[in-house]
DNA sequence: ACACAGATCCCGTGATCTTT
DNA sequence: AAAGATCACGGGATCTGTGT
């Protein structure tokens, strides 16, 4: 989808990139083979031209932090063709409190489509055991981490960056018409849950983790983690739901010739 | 070369939503 | 309860294409 992608262009919105597929330009290549376009003057042509092809060797190197600054929020997810591949979904757990009451991460669950990985407070949730883990990556996913599991992250671990793509299935979902948390998306797409941690919400997962730190009961903590499994699994299932659904809805798949 | 009309972009503001 | 992005909405600014 970031090949057919114009509106990161100066001057260049929605409606001037469906303007150019409905032209006949769905990529990148096929604006920089004409000298005139419809629809833009030729000074704005020749800048895009230079814009364009610095943004296709960036994409030939997989920048992605390029690419997560080219973009606004809200149109991220049109990497995840490119970047999906090398993805890392993130979904914490705190205490409970506000930050400035006492509050804290206790579990970083970390699934790249293949492994799951927990970190956990007071086993091996250090700040330096994070950026190992979240090294490498070129997209995150979450479900609304932009308004909650990155900034609690990120002041919580200083020295932590997340320059890259930024898929957050929260607003993405909500865009493509499904309305609610991330519980009732599971249960709208089919998504189904495992027992064990079915009906459980993050309150839940606060009670989990206080019975564990005051009875040290080792069941109780993996109960919370097949939870944040699970969470961290299911948004990457999302993920590519929505993709899909968000770029048909750019109409684009209509100018895309089937073969 | 110039002016106009319509298209499009862009920048507030305030309300809304979900996360633990 | 706090944070952050988005949406809807509207008005102002800018650009494009057309006609004279």
């Amino acid at each position: 989808m970031i090949r057919h992608t114009f509106s990161f262009l100066d001057g260049i919105g929605l409606r001037l990139e469906r303007h150019f597929w409905r032209m006949g330009i769905i990529s990148w290549q096929e604006f920089l083979n004409r000298n005139f376009v419809n629809g833009i003057s030729s000074d704005k042509k020749e800048m895009a031209d230079v814009a364009l092809s610095t943004t296709l060797s960036a994409l030939d190197g997989r920048d992605a932090q390029y690419f997560s600054r080219l973009l606004p929020q809200r149109e991220q997810w049109r990497l995840f063709d490119v970047f999906g591949s090398n993805a890392l979904s993130i979904d914490i757990e705190t205490n409970g409190l506000p930050e400035d009451k006492g509050g804290f991460v206790t579990v970083v669950g970390l699934y790249n489509g293949y492994d799951y990985r927990a970190l956990v407070k007071g086993i091996d949730l250090t700040e330096g055991n994070l950026k190992k883990e979240l090294s490498g990556y070129s997209m995150i996913i979450t479900f609304y981490g932009i308004s909650f599991d990155i900034p609690f992250l990120s002041r919580k671990f200083n020295s932590l960056r997340f320059e890259i793509p930024h898929f957050d299935l929260g607003f993405a979902s909500k865009r493509v018409g499904l309305k609610g948390g991330l519980k009732r998306l599971e249960g709208e797409l089919g998504i189904i849950r495992d027992e064990s941690v079915k009906g459980m919400d993050g309150y839940d997962a606060v009670k989990l983790w206080n019975l564990y730190r005051r009875r040290n009961r080792e069941d109780t903590l993996e109960h919370l983690l097949k939870y944040n499994m699970e969470d961290t699994k299911n948004l990457f299932k999302i993920a590519e739901i929505i993709y899909k659904r968000l770029k048909a809805s750019t109409g684009i798949n209509e100018f895309i010739s089937h073969s």
